[in-house]
RNA sequence: GGGUCGUUAGCUCAGUCCGGCAGAGCAGGGGCCUUUUAAGCCCAGGGCCACAGGUUCGAAUCCUGUACGACCCA
């Protein structure tokens, strides 16, 4: 083990307490109060004019202050921190004299005795013994904390290297008690979500990751190979295709949350795998999902924030409902000054595009290149506003509009200037299906590296019958971006994907 | 993929323009200190200056390349 020379010196702080006869890693803790319990234990004994109980409480060691035959120290567990206070006359001369010099900051210890109020007024543990529960041998970058009379709280030198962060994500949480609120944040958003669905009948399901044919989204997927098979199988990019299988299957309202798997470019809003809630509900349509979706995420933000107003990188979002309801085309033309109807070929829209200053690949179809459009435009997208008719082509598995069969009946929602979701009215037309599909084919063959391979099986699926339904994929690591004000996906991802050092 | 910036002690950072002994605070070590809370005071330590190469009498500093990251653009 590679061991730098502050490493050594506490490993020689091990020999010590095992010398004392103190277990550094022992196997048992006695712990009778959390941090926050004991508080409130002391409190409750102070109301009552009681004589307040002794305790023993566990947690990692997270100031020190030693004056000399007297100390005292902070004991943090998840509940918050509790001061302990250490006299060598309680403690002992052997016990105190190992506490200076075999204990340190970062380490877990457990501390017993009477609860009491110090000279300054806080609550502490006066210990009468003291115990070491896991020995830290790398120093925690713990920093020091000072809270005005404002109540304002200042750190100094806080853990704060975003790639040490992201690399070390043990230690960030470790030090940084806001970075743990966030992951509690985005944990209550998954529960929420699953609530509103489960309330509203929807029946939680799992399907495929490893998937012989992949599709569901514009995307290019991760390769793997099963070996006894001796055949290649793909990471899943969407849930669609399974999912709107069990509506075949005669369920009306299933959901997945789940992980999703892009070969993709990694940015403030792109990680490799992400979570992905998919719902599908039969018997309704796009302009349904546009309601259930207004409900399902000021539900949420309501539940787990506590209101539908949101602060985002500076702006104040409203999420209650109704939400903006604007079409590709009027967005596209108003904020990008080209109205795509006019220039109906990929060759007219692309010179335009160029016209106007914008990039257009030249190998671009003219779906794709109205999708740069949109991608021009979305930044300005800032309060919750649903996208409507987007181009077939970009479309291949959601119905086509009555009256306009060159656009569809999709949604895609936005807000603080991203995409969080995208919704149908899904295809349901096993010929029309078997016609997108082909028309996938031809767009690989001209290049689109993210066109959808054909589904035999799922065209046969079609054929059994599928009800009319309504589907919506959500973004679960953007609305957790939203709900904690974090610019970036990697803020919100446990472990985000980083390159090997 | 392109541009800009960054990488120096366990942590947070100076030092880089304008080349000349490797710095600070915190943390750690040795002392003093029986109610502190960024505790205080004294003392002594701690470095592959991301990596590789080049220029130079001399490189953390200038040049080239590489790696990793941040931000912006695509």
């Amino acid at each position: 083990m590679d061991l730098n020379n502050l490493e050594q010196q506490r490993v020689e702080k091990l020999e010590r307490l095992r010398t004392a006869g103190m277990e550094p890693y022992p196997r048992r803790v006695q712990r009778t109060h959390t941090t926050q319990e004991a508080r409130r234990a002391y409190e409750a004994a102070e109301s009552t004019e009681s004589t307040p109980p002794t305790i023993t409480v566990a947690g990692r060691l997270v100031s020190i202050r030693v004056m000399g035959r007297v100390a005292f120290a902070h004991l943090e567990d998840e509940s918050g921190k509790l001061q302990l206070f250490l006299r060598r006359n309680e403690l002992g001369e052997d016990l105190y004299t190992l506490f200076k010099k075999a204990f340190d900051l970062g380490d877990f210890v457990e501390a017993t005795g009477p609860l009491i109020r110090t000279r300054t007024g806080e609550i502490s543990v006066q210990a009468t013994s003291l115990r070491m529960l896991a020995k830290a041998l790398t120093p925690l970058p713990i920093p020091k904390e000072y809270t005005d009379e404002a109540g304002n709280l200042t750190r100094y030198s806080a853990f704060s290297d975003t790639e040490e962060r992201y690399r070390q994500r043990y230690a960030d949480l470790a030090v940084n008690p806001e970075v743990r609120e966030l992951f509690r944040t985005r944990s209550r958003t998954i529960t929420a979500l699953r609530a509103w669905l489960d309330t509203h009948g929807y029946l939680e399901v799992e399907t495929p990751i490893l998937q012989p044919i992949y599709g569901g989204a514009a995307a290019r997927p991760f390769t793997t190979h099963h070996n006894q098979l001796k055949q290649d199988l793909y990471l899943r990019i969407s849930f669609e295709l399974y999912l709107k299988r069990l509506l075949v299957g005669m369920f009306e309202r299933v959901y997945e949350i789940g992980r999703d798997f892009r070969n993709e470019g990694i940015s403030y809003k792109h990680n490799p795998e992400f979570t992905q809630l998919e719902m599908y509900c039969a018997y309704t349509d796009l302009y349904g999902m546009m309601e259930t979706v207004e409900q399902l995420l000021s539900s949420t933000a309501q539940a787990v924030l506590g209101t539908q107003h949101i602060p985002y990188q500076g702006h104040q979002l409203d999420l209650t409902p109704p939400w903006r309801r604007l079409s590709l085309r009027d967005v596209i033309c108003e904020g990008a000054g080209i109205d795509y109807s006019d220039f109906p070929t990929a060759d007219a829209l692309r010179a335009e595009m160029r016209r106007c200053g914008y990039d257009a690949a030249e190998k671009a179809t003219w779906g794709r290149l109205v999708d740069n459009l949109l991608s021009e435009v979305e930044p300005g997208l800032i309060q919750p506003t649903f996208i409507h008719d987007y181009p077939v082509e970009i479309s291949p598995l959601a119905k086509q509009k009555a009256d306009d069969p060159t656009h569809v009946e999709r949604f895609e929602i936005f807000v603080g200037g991203m995409e969080l979701g995208n919704a149908f009215t899904e295809l349901n037309d096993p010929f029309e299906q078997e016609r997108r599909f082909l028309q996938q084919g031809r767009a690989s063959a001209a290049g689109d590296d993210e066109a959808q391979p054909m589904d035999e099986d799922y065209l046969r699926a079609l054929k059994y019958g599928m009800p009319p339904n309504g589907g919506f994929g959500l973004g679960v690591d953007r609305l957790a971006m939203l709900f904690t004000d974090r610019h970036s996906i990697r803020e919100v991802l446990l472990y985000p994907h980083l390159r090997a050092k």
